[in-house]
RNA sequence: CGGGCUAUGGCGCAGCUUGGUAGCGCGCCUGACUGGGGGUCAGGAGGCCGUGGGUUCGAAUCCCGCUAGCCCGACCA
């Protein structure tokens, strides 16, 4: 292939577009790769296109790999199996909607699990037929609140879904893992530096799920990580729990009168005035901060729910809502805010400011064996034998020495808390610091969710239906383009690794005499021969200093100049990431560009 | 959905305060010069000034409404 650029359809820009603000989509629009057509909605231009297409090619061999094979949906979908699973009002404003000339409700495909379930029971009836893998590379619609960023956040963006189907549980682990290892694998030959985080199932049910993350100051997604090693959402570290400690010998607890200290630091203040202690101040973490929290439940209901954390940390309600679901019977998506004045009339017990779990384990107030019948749900480092000061449940009046266990009981533990940095790694690898990331992939364990909403069942071995179980993996194409410029590229454009570049070498001739123009064609017909991919800088009357800013600005790995060199028979071979340049024997420079791209 | 900003040739912007023939740079076309880092000169093409209403002899400019876009936040299987 030759890409002349008197002939391409390109044009660059020598200004920032007014509208971007990260590289990538800055220098994308700039060295004219794409062209944005609405809010969120990119048109790609032939260099572009070229990009993503060798970004999917690379997809498409290692899905192949393992096994996988490709099929391609409609984007353009009924309305009915999305009604079926509950999505379509689940998805919200999410959804593009649209409706046939009878008046048919149609939605652009957010995502496709339906329709791969449909197609699965479509066709397969058995055991036999399973394990089954299948993708597809295709358009994928979302409305966005707010696209951002080009192509990282777009509304119509271009995603490499998959599904596994598998009989049992052996099975989805072994296709989870298939493409777990596929997804390393894609990531590596990208050249996209990866990490897998640990992520919560979320509403996409199904009980094991993990982020591939790109890190980069301009991602969207914050994460965790130490230096040991681990990596995980914040919505999924573990706290670890501590050893329960031995109260044989701890004092009774106290109530002492506290007058105006509704919130952690008056308390702390006034507990140091009251009641000092020798072994130093009493601090935040030392107090019982119980927080009550309104859970409106899928079914509609609105229920209350107390958390109790140490007083030196907030509550997370991200990280409450992720977890929450296996503490409630309902199950399903909950939606957390912090309780109103109103919810908390309904409990004439809860002193706001003055809550606390109980004066005794007789005497409870929090908690459903309690008086007030709320859940309670305490931090993990609540373990028995630990000593609070906290509410008492009287206005003006805080307990101290409320032991854990012995005074009070609790109905569960939940991950609950702010993430800081500083905190542990769960698995002991040191603290955690936090980051910036783009989610690039993401795979799920979904379990059976679906295939039973959608009733895809085959027969066993003893001839029984089984409902078959799912997996779900996706890969953002189009934002791994993204992803790959912004980390691929300096002051003057961009910087493609070889193997997505649009092309392999870009010819850029200076001066307008014949024989550099037929040096340069020769030299462009001969790599081409050879199989490499070539742009051509052929334009006659363009200056030397506009064809080497363009060349630069599309990026492409090694720019070859024909230009006054060739007198002495040489020409010059400049590294586009090094920027080094070498004179090469004009003889010999097409061997030795067959050797640069194929090595 | 909250907060901020913006809307004028393809792109980037000025003009608006103080109403009076719509301008600059880039890009595009013609020609000449130049020819290794966005070069020079001359001549061109291209605009319902987001939209609807109002004030006025006259509105890009003043007033009211609407719409769209961008940024921050909320949201985001």
């Amino acid at each position: 292939m030759v890409l002349k650029l008197s002939t391409l359809f390109l044009r660059t820009l020598r200004e920032d577009p007014v509208d971007a603000e990260v590289a990538s989509h800055k220098l994308l629009i700039r060295a004219g790769y794409i062209r944005r057509a609405a809010p969120g909605i990119y048109t790609w231009l032939p260099l572009g296109l070229r990009v993503l297409g060798k970004v999917e090619a690379i997809i498409r061999e290692e899905m192949n790999a393992i096994g996988a094979q490709e099929v391609h949906f409609p984007a353009l979908l009924p309305r009915e199996p999305y009604e079926t699973t509950g999505r379509w009002t689940e998805y919200g404003e999410g959804l593009f909607r649209l409706q046939d000339r009878k008046g048919a409700d149609y939605l652009l495909a957010p995502t496709h699990e339906e329709m791969f379930t449909l197609l699965v029971k479509d066709l397969y009836n058995s055991y036999k037929d399973l394990p089954a893998y299948l993708y597809q590379i295709q358009n994928k619609y979302r409305d966005e609140a707010r696209p951002r960023a080009g192509l990282l956040r777009g509304r119509e963006f271009i995603m490499k879904d998959s599904y596994s189907f598998n009989i049992d549980d052996e099975g989805l682990e072994e296709a989870y893992q298939a493409h777990r290892a596929a997804y390393i694998k894609i990531f590596a030959r990208l050249g996209l530096e990866i990490l897998p985080v640990f992520a919560t199932a979320g509403a996409m049910g199904g009980s094991k799920s993990e982020e591939f993350l790109h890190p980069t100051p301009v991602g969207e997604d914050t994460f965790v990580r130490s230096a040991g090693g681990y990596a995980a959402n914040v919505e999924a570290v573990t706290t670890i729990v501590p050893e329960d400690i031995d109260f044989t010998d701890a004092p009774a607890f106290d109530v002492k009168d506290t007058p105006d200290t509704p919130t952690i630091e008056t308390l702390v203040a006034c507990a140091n005035e009251v009641a000092p202690r020798a072994e130093g101040a009493w601090t935040a973490a030392d107090t019982l901060k119980n927080v009550v929290l309104a859970a409106k439940l899928p079914t509609g209901e609105r229920r209350l729910v107390a958390i109790g954390l140490p007083g030196d940390r907030n509550v997370d309600l991200k990280r409450v809502e992720a977890n929450i679901s296996s503490h409630l019977e309902t199950g399903g998506e909950v939606e957390l805010e912090a309780a109103t004045e109103d919810d908390l009339k309904k409990h004439p017990t809860l002193i706001k400011g003055y809550i606390g779990p109980a004066l005794g384990l007789d005497n409870a107030v929090l908690g459903l064996e309690g008086s007030s019948k709320i859940l309670f749900l305490v931090d993990p480092r609540v373990v028995s034998g630990t000593s609070w000061v906290t509410g008492a449940n009287e206005s003006g009046k805080h307990v101290f020495g409320l032991v854990a266990g012995r005074d009070f009981a609790w109905d569960g533990t939940i991950e609950c808390v702010e993430v800081h940095a500083g905190d542990p790694a769960p698995d002991g690898s040191g603290p955690l610091e936090t980051a910036r990331g783009i989610e690039m992939g993401h795979i799920f364990q979904l379990g059976r969710k679906y295939a039973e909403s959608l009733d895809l069942k085959v027969l066993d071995q003893n001839g029984k239906l089984k409902i078959v179980t799912m997996g779900s993996y996706g890969v953002g194409v189009t934002r791994a383009v993204a992803a790959l410029a912004e980390s691929n590229h300096d002051e003057n454009g961009l910087v493609w690794p070889r193997n997505v570049a649009p092309a392999d070498v870009h010819l850029v001739v200076t001066g307008k005499q014949a024989e550099l123009f037929e040096a340069a064609q020769k030299i462009a017909d001969e790599l081409h021969a050879a199989g490499v991919e070539v742009i051509y800088d052929d334009r006659p009357k363009v200056s030397a200093g506009v064809k080497f800013s363009d060349a630069e600005l599309i990026g492409v790995p090694t720019i070859v100049v024909i230009g006054r060199g060739l007198a002495d028979g040489v020409v010059e071979v400049k590294d586009r990431a090094t920027g080094e340049r070498t004179d090469v024997a004009v003889d010999t420079v097409v061997s030795e560009l067959i050797a640069l791209v194929k090595g």
